[in-house]
RNA sequence: GCGGGUGUGGCGAAAUGGUAACCGCAGGAGACUCAAAAUCUCCCGAGCUCCGGCUCUUGUCGGUUCGAAUCCGACCACCCGCACCA
């Protein structure tokens, strides 16, 4: 017989439960709201230390997702304690509104972008609301309102001003069949992603923000964010991607097309007189020229340029050239010359499109080396190699060593020392110099959409690029758009474009690209500080609110939105926006929601609800009774279908239910397993602190304080203190499964002091334990708080507005505590004292316990380790 | 390849130099019940046991220490990120 652990399990709704959350749940949020509790002001005069706490804004796709829940539940209990800690709380939410989806959306179900979006938010802001979040809604927006994204094009503009944008020509992912730019991530296997078209490299004019200008102050700030996970530092700083060499000239032996040398950025400026080859970008500006004459070079560079861009395709990738013909001069050999191959390997956007290859001291070159007979040359001889006998074979060396074959550099140490000289050596010649090269680009934020922010210029052909006067943003997107034909709904508009240029009042076009959405999402926190302002951010409620004291996200974020934010406070800083460098001071990235996923027997994806899992572990199909695989526990995705939907969890078991079992189950910046048996444990746990509650709320109230309590009283009031400093341990350290550990302690102390016998000081104890319980789950369980001290006290404070519990360590104490007794190390047994008995005491105590005695018989004691309250251990002489 | 992380009972985990496995999930036994559900109680790392205990156990091997899941070194496995970055 196998019983099932699926939702048959749960209660009937015919039961009623005890604690009815679906009543009480709406009848607190409404309470909440009414009072104003989570309401703050732009900027407060009441005195109260701030803290901001900020959960990344949603996507308005049309319903929260249990990633979402456990985000803002995460945000929620940090709220609400911070809250209750005496802090003045902002915690905002709002909609990243703009992008994609909605207009695909628009071409499948012939919606309106705008529409298909409001109706979105609509439906999870109710959904949201359900989960009972401490949010100040007063602050929600959107960013496809012109109320926000108006004043995100008088950032643009003051950003233009202060000469942190730049229009230029950039080479980008073409799809021609929807006459559209196309993200690296959306071109597979090198076709677009929804036409199937083959993408084609492009070059266009695009608008950048100069994200690289701040560069160095990007990477060295990263060392100040204390409170930011390591690795998300580090995936920042290799991004950011800072590397110190030499930019240095070789000049062609014989100039060609009017040009006489070609720069190469190196690391490696040491190995120079390994060289063997010099190696060109395809889209080099050299390259273009020599294709002119010769055919074969010209098929090798459209070759290249429809080899895709895919990581998959560059992974496996053979290194493959073509020699020029020409010829450069070595810089410290005038006599040498070395061949000029066009290479496949090389990127034109990084350092300077060219390099020099060193086979002995570099894999490429080295692979490219053998493939096409080039010579290689050892220069650097590692530590414990004899330079007669030492050779390179099939693996290039990278390490230290001492430099050889070098000419000036002989003997100097690889590679710092030698490439200090070689630096200096091309500095002397005229040549060369140190440089320290950035990986970070620039940030095209140009998009061939319909669905985003305008950009606010207008192309004149008279007066060439002219911004939106101030006085005539914000500038608002058409409704009338269609999306029968592909390309930019935008530039399809018969008359949108068209408008007086305000410089010259010439007819003038309107750009038609609008922003990548990662602009939006680039300032809304601090648009969040003043969100009705006339202006986009206003200095003193940015000054009180920001920085994020905790920002909460997923990790996906890690480098693009969070690189773009850091930076777009450095641009408002200098147009005059904001003050400060930093948005985020604490950064805390949760782990994701898994789930089993499941296959039926025709290998189709089923839906957790369609199936039931036995507790041997397999599976049948609900409906059906077909056998059901129960496949791996993989992030939830509609493609595995191994979703849970949110709304169908709380109707079932209420919003409390949820939230505490995504605390529960594990630490949270982990991935959970969201299980069926774990939402019901936790809601049983929820109806069983009700009970507990109630037991005690059903006695007579206890009056004043006792004077003496039983030793049941005091072993429940020592463990509610416990719990008190526990809990709020655990929480200060985002550690919520342990703050939800010490609480069923506390829950099983409460039902434990039920089965004494009731006497005034114990009852006075479990109505302590109680009240305490409550408050504190009250940041993770908000109404099931509130609904257990409306009983407790009736017309007293909310659970929302008491101060968080402070814990009295006299009686968190302990009468007597037990001392583990080691002989070498080994636990032999333990004694029982009072805290801080004297050494000799303790001592004499574990000589004296049984077996400890019996292990000490016959040795001698050469030492007695004794750590106060702790343990003692008995180092003895000799072997056993 | 480079960088980061993780590894502890059947499972999620706790303990960050001092009694390994708190708490929960799953499981087992019992109470209540005509019965079930709910609830409550007890058991629950492995092996041995003369029932006093003993031995083993935190990926593996070594080291430091009176004492190591925890610190150090080497290795193994898995996960994540980055990458023809010159």
């Amino acid at each position: 017989m196998s019983t099932t652990v699926s939702t048959s399990a749960l209660p009937a709704a015919a039961e009623a439960p005890r604690y009815d959350f679906r009543s009480a749940e709406p009848r607190w949020q409404a309470e909440w709201e009414r009072r104003g509790c989570f309401h703050v002001a732009d900027v407060p005069a009441d005195g109260r230390p701030k803290y901001y706490v900020l959960e990344m804004f949603p996507y308005p796709s049309g319903k929260i997702h249990m990633g979402h829940v456990r985000n803002y539940t995460l945000g929620d209990v940090v709220a609400r304690y911070k809250r209750a800690r005496g802090f003045s709380v902002l915690h905002p939410m709002g909609w990243d509104a703009f992008g994609l989806p909605a207009e695909n959306a628009a071409r499948e179900r012939r919606s309106h972008p705008a529409k298909w979006t409001w109706d979105n938010i609509a439906a999870m802001r109710g959904e949201l609301k359900r989960m009972g979040l401490s949010l100040d809604w007063a602050r929600e927006f959107a960013t496809c309102d012109p109320a926000y994204y108006g004043h995100q094009q008088k950032l643009f503009l003051d950003m233009l001003a202060a000469g942190l944008v730049e229009r230029r020509e950039s080479w980008v992912n073409w799809d021609p069949v929807d006459g559209t730019v196309l993200a690296n991530e959306q071109v597979i296997d090198g076709r677009g992603w929804r036409s199937g078209a083959l993408v084609e490299k492009k070059q266009l004019s695009q608008w950048f923000l100069k994200i690289t200008q701040f560069a160095p102050d990007l990477l060295a700030a990263l060392d100040g964010l204390d409170r930011w996970p390591e690795r998300v530092r580090v995936m920042q700083a290799n991004w950011i991607g800072r590397s110190e060499g030499a930019r240095l000239r070789f000049d062609l032996a014989t100039p060609t097309d009017g040009i006489d040398a070609i720069e190469v950025y190196t690391t490696r400026p040491d190995t120079l007189f390994g060289m063997s080859f010099l190696a060109i970008a395809p889209e080099h500006p050299l390259a273009a020229g020599v294709a002119a004459r010769d055919a074969g070079a010209a098929a090798f560079i459209a070759a290249c340029r429809s080899m895709g861009t895919s990581e998959a395709v560059l992974e496996t990738q053979e290194k493959r050239g073509w020699d020029t013909g020409l010829r450069v001069r070595h810089p410290f050999l005038p006599d040498a010359t070395y061949p000029v191959w066009i290479a496949n390997f090389v990127l034109m956007e990084y350092g300077t499109g060219a390099i020099f290859g060193c086979p002995g001291h570099d894999q490429r070159d080295l692979d490219f080396s053998r493939k096409y007979g080039l010579s290689v040359v050892p220069v650097v001889l590692p530590p414990g190699e004899d330079e007669a006998g030492f050779s390179i074979a099939d693996k290039a060396y990278d390490g230290p060593g001492v430099m050889i074959n070098s000419g000036f550099l002989d003997g100097l140490a690889a590679p710092e020392a030698a490439k200090a000289a070689a630096i200096a050596g091309l500095a002397r010649l005229g040549v060369g110099e140190g440089v320290v090269n950035w990986r970070l680009r620039d940030w095209g934020v140009s998009r061939q959409r319909y669905w985003g922010c305008p950009i606010p210029v207008i192309h004149c052909e008279s007066c060439g690029v002219v911004p939106v006067p101030a006085a005539d943003l914000p500038v608002v997107l058409p409704d009338d758009v269609t999306f029968d034909r592909p390309g930019n709904p935008l530039d399809h508009h018969p008359t949108w474009k068209h408008v007086a240029c305000p410089a010259c009042g010439q007819p003038a076009r309107r750009e038609t690209d609008t922003f990548d959405t990662f602009v939006d999402s680039s300032w809304y926190f601090a648009r969040y500080c003043s969100p009705h302002a006339a202006e986009p951010v206003t200095l003193a409620a940015a000054a009180h609110w920001m920085p994020v004291d905790q920002y909460i996200g997923g990790i996906e974020h890690a480098i693009l939105h969070l690189l773009y934010s850091r930076f777009f406070t450095r641009a408002l800083k200098a147009t005059g926006h904001l003050a400060l460098d930093e948005p985020f001071a604490g950064l805390f990235t949760q782990g994701m929601v898994t789930h089993e996923s499941y296959r039926g027997e025709d290998g189709s994806w089923l839906y957790p609800e369609e199936v039931e899992v036995r507790a041997d572990g397999t599976a049948v199909h609900r409906q059906t009774g077909a056998a059901v695989t129960v496949g791996r526990v993989e992030a939830m995705s509609k493609s595995r279908r191994n979703t849970v939907d949110p709304g169908a969890i709380i109707d079932r078991f209420g919003a409390d239910t949820a939230r505490w079992f995504i605390l529960s189950d594990n630490p949270p910046d982990r991935d959970m397993e969201w299980t069926e048996s774990g939402a019901a444990g936790a809601y049983r746990f929820t109806q069983r602190l009700f009970r507990l509650a109630e037991a005690v709320t059903a006695l007579p109230g206890a009056g004043e304080v006792p004077d003496t309590f039983c030793p049941e009283a005091r072993g429940l009031r020592r463990a509610t203190h416990r719990a008190i400093a526990a809990v709020t341990e655990a929480l200060e350290s985002f550690a919520f499964n342990v703050a939800v550990a010490r609480i069923y302690e506390l829950a099983n102390a409460i039902g434990d002091a039920e089965r004494a016998p009731d006497t005034a000081d114990l009852r006075w104890a479990r109505q302590e334990a109680v009240e305490m319980a409550a408050r504190l789950v009250a940041p993770m369980l908000p109404h099931l708080a509130e609904e257990i001290l409306a009983r407790l006290r009736p017309g007293g404070a909310l659970a929302t507005d008491l101060p968080w519990p402070e814990a009295n360590a006299a009686l968190a104490a302990a009468d007597t505590v037990k001392i583990a007794v080691q002989v070498m190390g080994k636990l032999r047994g333990t004694v029982e004292v009072t805290p801080g008995a004297a050494e000799a005491t303790v001592l004499a105590a574990a000589e004296a316990e049984p077996n400890v005695a019996r292990a000490l018989e016959g040795r001698r004691v050469v030492k007695r380790i004794y750590v106060a309250n702790r343990i003692v251990n008995f180092v003895l002489a000799g072997p056993a």
